[in-house]
DNA sequence: TTACTTAAGATACAAAGTGTAACATAAATC
DNA sequence: GATTTATGTTACACTTTGTATCTTAAGTAA
C-alpha cells in the first residue's frame, strides 16, 4: 500500500503510532506490546497500523531512523557552526541523548534493532577517523584504522549507554570531555606520539 | 512448578529446548520463533516448554546465563594457570567467542537481554579495574575509576562485536593484543604516565 | 461549492499462537 | 517391584495476527 508522506492525515497517523509505541515500550517492554495496544494507545483502528507498517519491528525501525537522522543533521549543522570552537561530536551526541532520552533508552536497551545502533557506531567511527586524519595527515598508523575507529566508537557508545543506565551520574560536558580524552589516549599511542600534550578534564563539582 | 535439575530427564529436556531455540533464532530470528516451533524442533510436547519456562525470554536468558557462567569459570581457571605468563582475559574472551560463536552472535545481535551483556561488560570492567590497581596500587586517578573501567570494557566488547560482525577479519591473538593495547593507551594517560613503554602488537600476516 | 481522490474507521473472519487443565504413559528413584 | 516424578496426549478458552469488504471522513483541485 502506497501512501503520500506529505498528506497531513498520514503524518498525523504515523506520528501517533510512533509516539504511542514508544510510550508503551517504556511502560510494558517491547515484547508485551501488541499491535492492538499500539492502535488503542494511538486512538486509531488496528487496521490502520497494518496499512503503514508490516509489524512492530518496522515501526520501531521507523522511530529509530527518525532519531538517527535527526542526530546526523544536528551533528552536521553544529559541525559547521562551532566545531572549530571546540564543540566535539560527542558533546552533540550527549546533548541529543538528553533531548531524546526515552528513545535512546529503547535504542540502548538491546531492542534497538542492530541496524540503527550499528549506524550510530559507524557514524562515530567515521568522525573518529576523520579526527585522526586531520591530526596526522597521511601518517602511517601501526594499527589498522578500522580497528582504531571501531574501538573508539564502541567505547564512546558504551560509555554513553552506561551513563544513561546509571541515570546520568556526571554532567554532560564532563562525560563528553572524558570520553574524548580516554579515547585519544589510545589513539595517540597508535599514532606513536604518547607524549602529546592533552589537558586532563576538570573533575565535576557534583554528581 | 518445581523440578529437580539433576534428574536426567529434566536436563535432557532443557538442553534440547535450549539448543533447538538457538538453532531456530539463527535460522528465523528471535521474533519469528514460536513456542510451538521450539517444542517441535526439540521433539518435545509444547506443554513441556511451559513446565520449564514462562516464555521465550526466560529460555533465552537461561541459554545466555549458561554461556556467561562458562566464560567466568574459564577465565577463573585460566587466570590461575597462566595469567602470569601473559594470557590476558581478553584472549580468553576471544577464544570463548570463537568456541561458542552461535550463542555470541545472538548475545551480540541486540537480542541479548540487557542483563547478560551488562554482566559481561561488568566482568570486563572488573578485570580492567583490577589490572589498574595491580599496576599503580592506590595511586589517585584523575578520572573516576568507574568511568575508566566502563570505557575500557565497552571498547573491548564493542570491538569483539565488530570482529564477529565482520566475520573475524583478524586473528584472535592480534585482536586481543590490540584491544588491550588501545585501551591501555587511555589508561596510561589517566594514570599520568603516557610515556610508559608498551610494545606495539605485530601486524597480522593475513586477513 | 462541488466533484474527485485518498486515508481512516467499522465490522467480520480465518488462522495461528498462548496459557492452562485433566488424564495417561514413560522414565527415574527407592 | 512400588513409588515418585517428568513427559506426552488431547482438549479448551482466549488473544493476537493478518486480511477483506464496505462506509465515513478528510484533503485536493476544478
Amino acid at each position: 500500500m502506497v501512501f503520500n508522506p506529505d498528506d497531513p492525515r498520514v503524518r498525523k497517523t504515523r506520528r501517533g503510532l510512533q509516539e504511542a509505541f514508544i510510550r508503551l515500550i517504556l511502560k510494558k517492554g517491547y515484547d508485551a506490546v501488541s499491535i492492538q495496544d499500539i492502535a488503542t494507545e494511538a486512538e486509531a483502528a488496528r487496521i490502520t497500523f497494518y496499512r503503514h507498517y508490516a509489524d512492530k519491528e518496522e515501526l520501531l525501525t521507523d522511530c529509530l531512523n527518525t532519531l538517527y537522522e535527526d542526530l546526523a543533521q544536528t551533528t552536521e549543522r553544529v559541525s559547521k557552526e562551532a566545531l572549530a570552537q571546540g564543540i566535539s561530536p560527542l558533546r552533540v551526541l550527549y546533548d541529543h541523548i538528553e533531548a531524546h532520552e526515552p528513545l535512546y533508552r529503547i535504542l540502548f536497551s538491546s531492542r534497538g534493532t542492530h541496524t540503527v545502533l550499528e549506524r550510530l557506531r559507524h557514524h562515530l567511527a567515521t568522525h573518529a577517523l576523520k579526527g585522526i586524519q586531520d591530526f596526522v595527515g597521511a601518517s602511517d598508523l601501526q594499527i589498522p584504522p578500522d580497528i582504531i575507529a571501531y574501538h573508539a566508537a564502541s567505547a564512546q557508545i558504551g560509555l554513553a549507554m552506561w551513563w544513561l543506565d546509571h541515570d546520568k551520574p556526571y554532567p554532560i560536558v564532563y562525560m563528553a570531555q572524558v570520553s574524548v580524552w580516554l579515547t585519544l589516549g589510545g589513539l595517540l599511542r597508535a599514532l606513536g606520539i604518547p607524549e602529546f600534550p592533552l589537558p586532563i578534564p576538570a573533575q565535576p563539582s557534583g554528581g
